[in-house]
DNA sequence: ATATTTAAGAAAATATTTTTCATATTCATA
DNA sequence: TATGAATATGAAAAATATTTTCTTAAATAT
C-alpha cells in the first residue's frame, strides 16, 4: 500500500466522521479519487466539498491539487516494488531480506515521491542563513539528528544535538531571530521534540519539521514541513523503514545545501575529511 | 525519455509557433510544469491560457488537468538508470532529489544482491547465543552502531555502544567467549575500530564485521564478515548512501534475530514501547 | 439545563480552466 | 501587389472547480 493510503489509514481514527468516510473512500478508490473533481468526489463518499477540501488540509497537503498530484505520482509508480512487507514469526531468511529490502526502497520512493520541492528550498534557504541550526528528536529520531548534525558540522555549520531532551530545550532557549531549529520525529507527537520546538520558535527562531505523513502537532508548529513516507504503524516494528526515510531526506537537505554553496562547502567538506585522516595517521598507525 | 515528453518533442515540428514555444518549456521544466497553474504556466512559457488549454487538446489530452495527470504520473515513474549519480554545483533540486533517491536506491539493492546468506544467518546465530554484544565504530558508522544498539537493547538484549573510542576499547576488554563484537566501519580501515575489535577478539568474543565490499584489516580481522555496497569514491559524499546500506544490514540482522525468537522477542518489543508511551502519558500531557 | 466548542454543509468568494470572439497574421490567388 | 480566405492568438467572457465564510446542528463540558 501506498505511503500516502498508509498515512491517511493510520490517522483515520483521529479524524471527524464526514472525513472517515471520504477516508473510506479514497482507500477503497485511490483511482477514482484521484481522477475526479471536488464535487465527484464529495458525491461519491457522501460528503461536501468544503469537507474534501479541509480533508486535504488537515492532511498538511496545499489543498486538492496537491493531494491528487502526489496521490497519483505514489499510485504510478510501478507495481514491482509495490507492496510493503510484514515481517512476521519464522520467516525464511531469504524472504526477510527480501521484504526489508522491499520496504527500504519503497519508503524512499514515496518520501521522494512526496517530496514539497519548496518547502525543500526554504529548509535549505534557513539552514544557510541561520548562524546557528538546533536539532531536535529522541531515540531512533534522535539518531537521525545527529547524522544530520555530523553533517553540518563537517561544513562548519554550527550545528548542535544533544541526546538529553532537557538540554535540548535549554538549547532552545538560546537562540536567536533567524537561527534554525529542527524537529525530528516519526510520530510528529514526541512530547520532547515538540516542547523544544516551541521553546524555539518563541525565541524567534525558523522552525522546521520532519515527521510522518500527516497531521501532527510537531509539523502543525513548524513554519516549514518535511514529510517522510513510511508503512507500518506505532513504531514498533516500523521504525527501521521511517529511519531510513527520514536520513533519505536529510541527505537530500544536506546535498542541496553543500550544491548551492558548492565552493565554500566542498573544500570545507573535504578539508574536515583530510584533517581526520592526517590527525588519525600522525597517531602512528 | 518519458513517453509523453517523446511524444510532444516528436510532434513538436508540426505545431503552431506558440505552441512550439510552450512545447519547449515543457520539455525543458516538465516538473515545473506539471505543478503549476494555466496562468502561471502560461505566463512562464511566453504564451496565453488559451494556448495552453488548446495544446492540451490538441495532444489529445482532456484539458489541462488530465494532462498534468497523467504527465505527473509518468515523471513519478523511477528512473532505472543503473548507474550512481554524482552530485555536483549549481544541481537543480529536481536533479539532486533523483540522483539521491537513486543512489540510495542502488545502493540498498546492490547490497542486498551481494549479501552472504550464509553470513548473515552464523552472525544472527552468535548474537543470539552472546550474553553481551559490544558494538565499535566512529563518526558516521558510529550513528549505524548506535541505531545497532537501540534496536538490542529494545529487545533486551544488552548492547553498549560508546561515542568515545578509548571507552570502546575498554568496553571490549571485558568481554567474554561467546559474547560478540561488531565493527562497523565503511573504509574497514579505521584505526580506532579496528583496536576494539582485535581486543574482543583476543579476550575471546566472536568477532562480527560490517565493512565495504572488498579486502580491508577489519572484515579481515573478524569472524563474521558482513558488507555493504555503496558508491566508491572515497568517502566524502559517498557516506551517504553506504550508511544507509549498513543500516540495510543491520536491519535485516535485527529483523532476522526477532523472527528467530519471535514468541521472545515480540512481546519485548511492544513492551518496551508501551512503556515508553506510558512514562510519557504519566508526565502529563 | 445551559454555555461552549466542534463539525459540517450551504452559499459566497476565489481561483482556475475552457470557450468565444475579435483581431492580427499568413498564405494563396488574381 | 492587392484581396480574400484560412489560421493563429490573446483578451475577455463563460463555465468549472476550489476554498473560505457563515450558519446551523450536534456534541461536550460546566
Amino acid at each position: 500500500m501506498s505511503g500516502i493510503l498508509q498515512a491517511i489509514r493510520e490517522s483515520q481514527g483521529q479524524m471527524n466522521r464526514k472525513e472517515q468516510e471520504l477516508a473510506q473512500y479514497v482507500l477503497e478508490h485511490p483511482h477514482e479519487a484521484v481522477q475526479s473533481s471536488i464535487t465527484e468526489l464529495a458525491d461519491r463518499s457522501g460528503t461536501s466539498t468544503a469537507t474534501v477540501s479541509r480533508f486535504c488540509r488537515n492532511l498538511m497537503f496545499k489543498g486538492l491539487s496537491d493531494f491528487r498530484m502526489k496521490l497519483g505520482a505514489e499510485l504510478a509508480v510501478t507495481p514491482t516494488h509495490s507492496t510493503y512487507q510484514d515481517i512476521v514469526a519464522g520467516n525464511s531468511l531469504h524472504s526477510i531480506v527480501q521484504a526489508i529490502e522491499m520496504n527500504h526502497i519503497r519508503s524512499i520512493s514515496d518520501t521522494t515521491r512526496q517530496l514539497d520541492l519548496q518547502a525543500v528550498q526554504q529548509a535549505v534557504g534557513a539552514l544557510r542563513a541561520a548562524k546557528r541550526i538546533d536539532l531536535y528528536g529522541v531515540a531512533t529520531s534522535g539518531i537521525v539528528a545527529l547524522d544530520f548534525q555530523q553533517k553540518l558540522v563537517r561544513i562548519g555549520i554550527m550545528a548542535h544535538y544533544w541526546p538529553d531532551s532537557h538540554m535540548q530545550i535549554t538549547s532552545a532557549s538560546s537562540l536567536e531571530e533567524g537561527d534554525v531549529a529542527v524537529a525530528i520525529s516519526y510520530s510528529g507527537d514526541t512530547v520532547e521534540t515538540y516542547d523544544a520546538l516551541l521553546c524555539a520558535k518563541e525565541r524567534g527562531a525558523v522552525t522546521l519539521s520532519l515527521t510522518k505523513f500527516g497531521s501532527n502537532r510537531i509539523s502543525q508548529a513548524a513554519d516549514i514541513r518535511l514529510f517522510a513516507s513510511s508503512l507500518e504503524e506505532g513504531m514498533r516494528r516500523g521504525d527501521m523503514a521511517s529511519r531510513i526515510a527520514q536520513l533519505h531526506v536529510v541527505d537530500i537537505l544536506f546535498t542541496a545545501l553543500v550544491s548551492e554553496d558548492f565552493d565554500d562547502y566542498v573544500p570545507q567538506l573535504e578539508q574536515s575529511f583530510q584533517q581526520v585522516k592526517k590527525y588519525r595517521k600522525e597517531k602512528g598507525r
